[in-house]
RNA sequence: GGGCCGUUAGCUCAGCGGUAGAGCAUUCGCCUUACACGCGAAGGGCCGCAGGUUCGAAUCCUGCACGGCCCACCA
């Protein structure tokens, strides 16, 4: 490594290391083979191979790779499986865009030939999104890069739908799904998002059959009113009380309808009476049921009217019937008022086009038992959600289940593996055969002209399989024993339902054991503002752009500093900046330990736990007890996924005491004469520095694996990689609750001084004198002892001790630690702006010490509160009452 | 309609029973031989509102307000 540089350049060294990790198989678990300790284990959750990765897939496996490099630093198997999705009907959707460009559908194009586009087009996509994860430094088990719709996948597919086929939880029925017309495909009930929209609430009249009065009801979709095949009304509303079971006409058809009472009709809303249209509404849908009301289909699966709507409105899209019936309503007198009216509106999660609810023949995945185990396996603790506050939307959404409609009217998924006979399926109670491949002959009639379902399957099926389909299930292999369960997921709260329930669902049923123990839901990256980002808003941060601009190390670290558990991270660049500087006094505080240290490492680096404490200086035995603290707070905070409170507690050790303090401190003994006293500094520093170099490596991998290839010798390692050398240890002797609290009460000194030179206006280049006096002879020694510190880090000239009472002429005054400090400034100082300063300080300390008096005084806190707090706040007042009586002296005489 | 989360310094957020912290931004002073992507210092907060529990509450409880998210069949 050069060290010349004042500057890092990340480019350089991120293709190195990039390129090193991957050709040493760094991340492999295939190779190593089962240990005898459970690995550590992540599926990726798959992107969709639609483009290019946003800094949401930045941010989702910079934390998988931050826990997977956490791991394997300390000392266990990893693996990390790489992959992509198919992606269903958004990557379908992508290509239809395309096609569309050039004035074309894709049944210009037919099934095969357009499968086959997608599949070269989805392949190049896929290279483009693995490149840029390994750019991200993502230590993925290369060797095992799968594709949900890969033939490996294809087998788990089919042997999951074969098997819930076998045991009855798949069956095939007409029921009313979500239809998204624009895409011309089923969805199931959560991909169907609601949108608040503005809209009408149209009042319709409808005569009774013999011409009398009859009944309005209030509607948002006037069109559907061709389909109508009831009226509801609640049983107990006394104003329609009279209608029930009577007939009305509807307009426009003259189709008889009868007035049901049903208790779903809230009588507050509208009119209080409903209009049913059992095939386009899932609760007319079950109102119909319920009075045995038959169906009547007016919109298609293309979004136009059916025949059955009548001649008149046949072939229209649903927008323009809806212009239509209101006309012809308001023409023949039966539109009695328009209101407007804000209500939600389905729409389909993946094109944003209103959904129409329709009745269709589709498959279904019966959900109830499936629920119930995912449901035993969060309770008993099995399973778990971290933040644990998920759990509860989980559980609620697992108990109120519905049937999962997993087929899909598209060509880009798994072909639904079911074969009819052409022959025989009209039959009634015909049932279909299930196998991935062509059956020879139909079993009834022996006749071989099968059809295979044109459907595929919801792109969730597969996904729902994928943390086992990848070690190959349904083989029972070693593989699959070894890294089943998984140890963790990592993804954003949205997809919670429709992937992280359905993985637990197909998990235990498939392989009786959850598929993952913990689930780590983050948050979603939006802009600085908390909007969204997205390509309309114009507000999209590139992580590319971000990589090349800050470097990888930077993206990666702001990321995690802010990536606290669940909750959103509002992305700015400024936030970026910061975490470049921070790699950059990472790089700096490496030069400075280099340029510091002997040539050339001495054989086994530079002893540490060899140095007898008498060698080691304080600086030397509060760093090392800081650096303990903050190795075991970290540790803490992993184990609970606590990321960001990590990085933190990295970034604050390493800044401010290892750099701020403890560099200084160090030059002290580094830029004096005595060779011998160098031995201790150096080696700390070497220790120090890349122990936190390796516990800050899974957050920023690239500088952090390039200062530790230079500093590795000094400290005794020889690993090619910094996550085979071993984590950073440090024994329970090293805690120091007193060289803590001993250079608390000097930095506290340094402080004051600092504070004072700068209130004064004291050049930096002026070296002034300081006397002490006053307080315990215990302060006073310390102080003295370690004046050197004091010298040096408040740039002093002198600092010496002075008889009580002793002030000099011209000073200004600081209280730290239970001493006053005197700085003479002849001519420098400013006697009356001194004596503000200090009547500015004994109004705060006056402040303090009544607050503190009363709170002594109140019997009750002295009966009440515990011994310890009262001797901390006896302390507090002493220290408070004392530093006032010294500033109130100095006041005196001033 | 139900649920969840949030409301703390100008901004973004930590803290979650002993009256407040960080980063960024701002102001002031510094090219102090690792780093100006730096160093030192300063200013800035009745911790959303109202009650309650407690010797003591930003921290626990109950309401309320505002914001966001999720779920739900109000046509």
């Amino acid at each position: 490594m050069s060290m010349l540089e004042k500057t890092y350049d990340p480019q350089p060294v991120e293709k190195k290391w990039c390129a090193a990790w991957r050709s040493s198989r760094l991340f492999g678990s295939k190779a190593g083979g089962p240990g005898s300790d459970r690995p550590f284990v992540i599926v990726i959750p798959p992107p969709n191979v639609t483009g290019a990765l946003h800094l949401g897939h930045a941010l989702n496996n910079t934390l998988q790779d931050i826990l997977v490099r956490w791991h394997k630093l300390h000392g266990r198997a990893v693996c990390w499986v790489p992959g992509t999705d198919h992606g269903g009907i958004a990557t379908q959707n992508v290509m239809e865009r395309q096609l569309k460009a050039e004035g074309k559908t894709r049944h210009d194009v037919g099934r095969e030939p357009f499968v086959e586009m997608m599949r070269t087009w989805s392949s190049d996509c896929k290279k483009t999104i693995l490149g840029q994860l390994d750019r991200l430094g993502c230590g993925l088990d290369w060797d095992r890069e799968a594709f949900t719709m890969d033939p490996e996948r294809a087998k788990a597919v089919h042997a999951a739908f074969e098997h819930y086929w076998a045991k009855g939880l798949i069956y095939r029925g007409e029921r009313m799904v979500n239809w998204c017309v624009r895409c011309g495909t089923a969805l199931s009930d959560i991909e169907v998002e609601y949108e608040e929209r503005k809209g009408h609430l149209w009042h319709i009249h409808y005569p009774l059959k013999d011409g009398s009065e009859g009944l309005a009801v209030a509607t948002t979709r006037p069109e559907t009113m061709l389909g109508d095949t009831a009226v509801a009304v609640h049983p107990s509303d006394e104003r329609y009380k009279g209608l029930i079971g009577k007939t009305l006409s509807l307009p426009l058809t003259g189709r008889d309808i009868p007035v049901v009472a049903d208790d779903a009709v809230e009588s507050s809303f509208g009119t209080g009476a409903v209009k049913v249209t059992p095939a386009h509404d899932p609760n007319d849908f079950e109102i119909a049921g319920r009075h045995g009301l038959p169906l009547v289909k007016v919109i298609g699966p293309d979004g136009k009217m059916t025949p059955e709507a009548g001649s008149a409105y046949a072939g229209l899209s649903r927008e323009k019937a809806r212009d239509k019936v209101l006309e012809d309503l308001k023409a023949g007198g039966h539109l009695r008022k328009t209101d407007d009216h804000r209500h939600s509106v389905g729409v389909c999660y993946r094109c944003l086009s209103a959904v129409e609810p329709l009745v269709s023949k589709q498959w279904f995945v019966r959900m109830k038992d499936l629920a119930a185990q995912a449901l035993k396996a969060v309770q008993d603790g099995r399973f778990r959600i971290f933040p644990e506050s998920w759990t509860k939307p989980y559980t609620e959404w697992l108990s109120g289940i519905r049937d999962w409609c997993v087929s899909r009217q598209i060509w880009w998924g798994h072909r639904i593996p079911v074969w009819y006979c052409t022959t025989c399926r009209e039959q009634d109670g015909y049932t279909p055969l299930v196998g991935a491949d062509r059956p020879a002959a139909c079993p009834a009639c022996k006749g071989t002209a099968l059809d295979q379902d044109p459907d595929v399957l919801d792109t969730w099926f597969s996904s729902a399989l994928w943390p086992f389909s990848v070690f190959g299930w349904p083989d029972k292999s070693e593989d699959l024993a070894y890294h089943y369960p998984t140890t963790v997921l990592v993804t954003g709260y949205e997809i919670l339902y429709l992937w992280v329930a359905r993985m637990q669902m197909s998990g235990l049923e498939a392989l009786g054991q959850v598929p993952f123990e913990h689930a780590y839901i983050h948050g979603i990256v939006r802009d600085k503002k908390g909007k969204k980002m997205s390509k309309s808003l114009g507000n999209v941060i590139d992580p590319l752009v971000m990589m090349d601009k800050y470097g990888t190390d930077a993206l990666r670290f702001s990321l995690a500093v802010q990536a606290h558990p669940g909750k959103d991270i509002p992305f700015s660049e400024e936030s970026i900046t910061g975490s470049r500087n921070f790699a950059n006094k990472l790089w700096n505080s490496t030069r400075f330990v280099l340029m510091n240290l002997p040539e050339t490492a001495p054989e086994g680096g530079l002893p540490l736990k060899t140095l007898k404490p008498s060698a080691l200086d304080l600086c030397d035995r509060w760093i090392l007890a800081e650096y303990r603290q903050a190795l075991t707070r970290t540790r803490e905070l992993m184990k609970e996924y606590e990321v960001a409170a990590a990085a933190d507690v990295l970034y604050g050790f390493l800044w401010d005491r290892f750099c701020d303090w403890y560099v200084e401190l160090a030059k002290i003994r580094l830029q004096g004469a005595d060779e011998a006293a160098k031995a201790a500094p150096r080696a700390v520093l070497a220790h120090v520095l890349t122990g936190t170099l390796k516990m800050l490596h899974p957050f920023m991998p690239y500088i952090t694996e390039e200062l530790y290839g230079a500093l590795k010798p000094f400290v005794g390692e020889t690993a090619d990689f910094l996550l085979r050398s071993g984590a950073p240890e440090l024994g329970a002797e090293w805690e120091s609750e007193g060289a803590i609290r001993e250079m608390g009460r000097l930095i506290e000194v340094v402080k004051a001084l600092r504070t004072l030179r700068s209130e004064m206006c004291a050049p930096p280049g002026l070296r002034i004198s300081v006397l002490a006096s006053g307080g315990e002879s215990r302060d006073r020694d310390l102080l003295f002892k370690y004046g050197e510190y004091v010298r040096f880090l408040a740039r002093l000239s002198e600092l010496k001790p002075s008889a009580d009472g002793e002030r000099p002429q011209h000073s200004a005054t600081a209280v730290a630690s239970g001493l006053t400090f005197f700085v003479p400034l002849e001519g420098v100082i400013d006697l009356s702006k001194e004596r503000q300063r200090l009547e500015k300080e004994v109004g705060r300390l006056e402040v303090e010490a009544a607050r503190l008096a009363a709170k002594l005084a109140d019997a009750d806190f002295i009966s009440r509160a515990p011994r310890e707090q009262i001797e901390l706040s006896q302390g507090q007042h002493a220290d408070a009452a004392a530093r006032l009586a010294r500033l109130k002296d100095v006041l005196k005489t001033l």
